[in-house]
DNA sequence: CCTTGACCTCAAGTCAGCTTGAAGTGACAG
DNA sequence: CTGTCACTTCAAGCTGACTTGAGGTCAAGG
């Protein structure tokens, strides 16, 4: 399998060195091993990298998806952990659905007084249980 | 309009004290005057904050939240940046799904090798365009 | 009068996920 | 042999949204 340095897996994958450098301390990414100081990493590790980009857009921490790396390195995630986040994603999902309509209205609707409007007063009194998304990441 | 004490807000809005002080601090809410020490709210604050659970859900920063008041206190939000805010929305949704559809498929699929399957493979080559949502809040 | 308890202020701490900066090393070009 | 330059390490800093802790104030009850 080709070997990469770290400035070829970073324009592979699109993340910066560093990011690669700080996955690898995490154990989430490991290099094959050194060419005089420079790391080498083997071509699998792209694939692995986009694993993790597909765990983070889930909403998995770090921690969480080194945790489903095995020792071997295969990924061996916990089914129920799987179906739990995905359930998570269905009501971020309808939170957000709602949020969108309900900017798509305030957008849209002249009065001064969205806060007559039954629309928006039905996803204000929702308020109370929608969670926040917290900030999305670069790109 | 009835008066309110900040537990009193606190009880009605689920919002810890702490909370409010912070909110008071960064202008997003105010309180209507002092009872000696004590920061009196008017009950209007409550459906200030049920607006600004509804922007933070859609992902606005509180300082984007706090400047869609105006100096008058009633929200005069931009209706440009609402409908990019929604647009953004659609386009995180519809991330999530194809991620809550990829956990779906490797919680379902008894295979060892997600890597080989073409559902799979679809998802992680999309990968590099997915924004990772940030943590969700407290609740 | 003294305690209690709810509120107050202000500074500092927390968390996740990186980024930045200073200072060092090693391979290769000239 | 000497640069140069891409890489390295390690510690510290950053962002956003709060929380926590120490120490202070004040009204009411016993």
């Amino acid at each position: 399998m080709a070997e990469l340095d770290i400035t070829a897996v970073a324009r592979s994958s699109g993340l910066p060195a560093s990011t690669l450098r700080y996955y690898e301390e995490r154990g989430l990414i490991a290099s094959t091993g050194r060419n005089g100081l420079k790391r080498v990493f083997d071509e699998g590790v792209l694939e692995r990298l986009a694993l993790i980009a597909v765990g983070r857009a889930a909403g998995f921490t770090l921690d969480d998806i080194a945790r489903m790396f095995g020792p071997d390195g295969r990924p061996a995630p916990d089914r129920a952990v799987l179906t739990a986040k995905a359930d998570e994603l269905d009501a971020t999902i309808a939170d957000l659905t709602a949020v969108r309509d309900g900017l798509r209205h305030a957008a849209a609707c002249p009065a001064p007084s969205h806060l007559e409007c039954p629309t928006f007063r039905g996803i204000l009194a929702a308020a109370g249980t929608l969670r926040a998304p917290g900030k999305r990441v670069r790109r």
